[in-house]
DNA sequence: ATTTTCATCAGGGTTTTTACGGATTATAGA
DNA sequence: TCTATAATCCGTAAAAACCCTGATGAAAAT
C-alpha cells in the first residue's frame, strides 16, 4: 500500500525545529524528504533543480529572505500543483485567512504533535487541504469578527430596505440621476437617501457609504 | 461515561427526513431528543416552553414560516449558548460562510451518513463547532474565489503602490484635500491618481473605485 | 390615538468630483 | 538605449455631490 511515497519539501531557518520534521518525515516509509531549505529563495531555487516538483511542501511563515507569503504567491504561479502547508506560532492568528486566500492548502501550529503533523501531510496530499481545530475555530471567529462590531447590529437594524436598495446602486457606481431614472423617483430623494445612509452609518461622503456597506455586511 | 446527555432539538419541515434525525439521536443513550419542530417560529416557542434549552439544534436551512437563516439570527440574541448545526443540501454553497457568520456552529450535509452526524453532534456540543470536510472545502474555495476572478489579478498587478495608497484613504471618507494634506502632494495628483484607479478599475466614480477595491481584494 | 419612521419631494447654496487635455521627472524593463 | 510606466503637477468648465432647511402622506409602532 505504498507505490508511490509522498514527495515532501521543508522550508524553515529554525534548525532544530526543522531536524525534528526531517525525523517526523523519515520515520514514516511512505514520505519522502526531497528538498529541505532555509529561507523561501533558496527553496524556489532548490525545487528548479529537482526533476520532479514535490507533492506537499511544510512551508515556515517567518523566514528571512523571503517569508512564506511571498513564497506561496510565487510558488502557486509556476507551481500550483505542489500542496503548501504553512507553518506557525499561535499568535499570528491574522495571516490565516489571508494565506489560505492565496492559495495555501493548509495550516499547522509548530506545536503540533508529530502524528498531527504525518495526518495533515496526508490530508493535504490526498484531498488537497487540511484545517486543523485550532485553524477552524481562527477560521470562525475570524468570520465572526467582521460582523461583530457594535456598529455592524445597529445599522443592520436601523437602515431600511430603500435605502439598502439605494446604496446598492451607489455602489455599482451609479450616479444620483442614474439611481432616481432607475427607481422611477426623484434625485432629491436619492439624495435623501443618500444623506441618511451617511448618517446612519456615520461617514461623510459616498465612498465612505460603500466603504462602511462592505464592511457591516449590509452590501455583499 | 454518560453522566448528561446532550439535549439535542430538530428543527426540519421534511418529515421523512426527521424520522431518520430521530432514530440516529435514539440510537446513542448520551443525545437526548427534547423537541422537534416543523419550522423556525415552531421551534422558537418550542423553546420556550421547555425547561432548559437544548445544548444542540439541527436546523434545516430552508423552512416554512421562518427560515434557518431568520432562526439563526433569534436564536442567537436570545439563547446564544445553544449549538446550531445548519442541515443543508449540497447545492446551498453560498450560504455557508454567510450562516456562520450569523453565528451558527457548524454545517451539516444532508446526505452524511448516521456516523457522521453523531460525530458532528458530540464536537459542536464539546468543541463548540463542526466543519466537514466537504465544508471546509467550501470555505476555502469560498474564500479563493474572491481573488481568483480575472480582473482581480489584472488590477493588483496594475495599480500601484502609490494608487492603492490614495486608495484606501478614499475608501476612509477623507476628500481629495485631505489626502493631498496627509501624503504631502498636491490635489491634483490625487485628483490624477483617483483617475488613474478609475481607468484601471473600470469604474466611472469615487463609489466604484472603492466598491471594486474591496471586491478585488485591493483594499481590506 | 398618537408618535415615529419611511419614502417622497423641494429651494438655494457650497464644495467636490469628473472630463478634457496636457506636461515633467525618474526609474525600471526590453 | 529606448520605451513604458509611475508619480508628480496644472487649467478650465461642467456635473455631481454635499449642506441646511423644511414638508407631506402612509405605514408601523406604541
Amino acid at each position: 500500500m505504498k507505490p508511490v511515497p509522498i514527495k515532501v519539501a521543508i522550508a524553515d531557518d529554525h534548525t532544530l525545529f526543522c531536524e525534528g520534521l526531517k525525523l517526523i518525515i523519515n520515520s514514516r516509509d511512505d514520505f519522502r524528504l526531497v528538498l529541505e531549505a532555509r529561507n523561501g529563495q533558496e527553496l524556489l531555487d532548490g525545487i528548479a533543480e529537482l526533476e520532479a516538483p514535490p507533492d506537499v511542501l511544510l512551508l515556515d511563515l517567518k523566514m528571512p529572505v523571503k517569508d512564506g507569503i511571498e513564497t506561496t504567491k510565487e510558488l502557486k504561479v509556476t507551481y500550483p500543483e505542489i500542496k503548501i502547508l504553512i507553518l506557525t506560532m499561535i499568535d499570528q492568528d491574522d495571516y490565516i485567512i489571508h494565506l489560505l486566500d492565496l492559495g495555501a492548502n493548509g495550516y499547522l501550529l509548530k506545536n503540533s504533535s508529530a502524528e498531527e503533523v504525518q495526518n495533515a501531510i496526508v490530508a493535504v496530499a490526498e484531498k488537497g487541504f487540511y484545517f486543523s481545530d485550532y485553524v477552524s475555530q481562527v477560521m470562525l471567529s475570524g468570520l465572526r469578527r467582521k460582523r461583530a462590531s457594535p456598529p455592524a447590529l445597529d445599522a443592520m437594524t436601523k437602515v431600511s430596505a430603500r435605502e439598502i436598495e439605494v446604496c446598492e446602486l451607489i455602489a455599482t457606481g451609479l450616479t444620483t440621476n442614474e439611481i432616481a431614472e432607475r427607481l422611477f423617483i426623484s434625485a432629491r430623494t436619492v439624495e435623501s437617501h443618500r444623506k441618511n445612509l451617511m448618517e446612519k452609518l456615520g461617514v461623510k461622503n459616498t465612498a465612505g457609504i460603500v466603504y462602511r456597506a462592505l464592511k457591516e455586511g449590509l452590501l455583499r
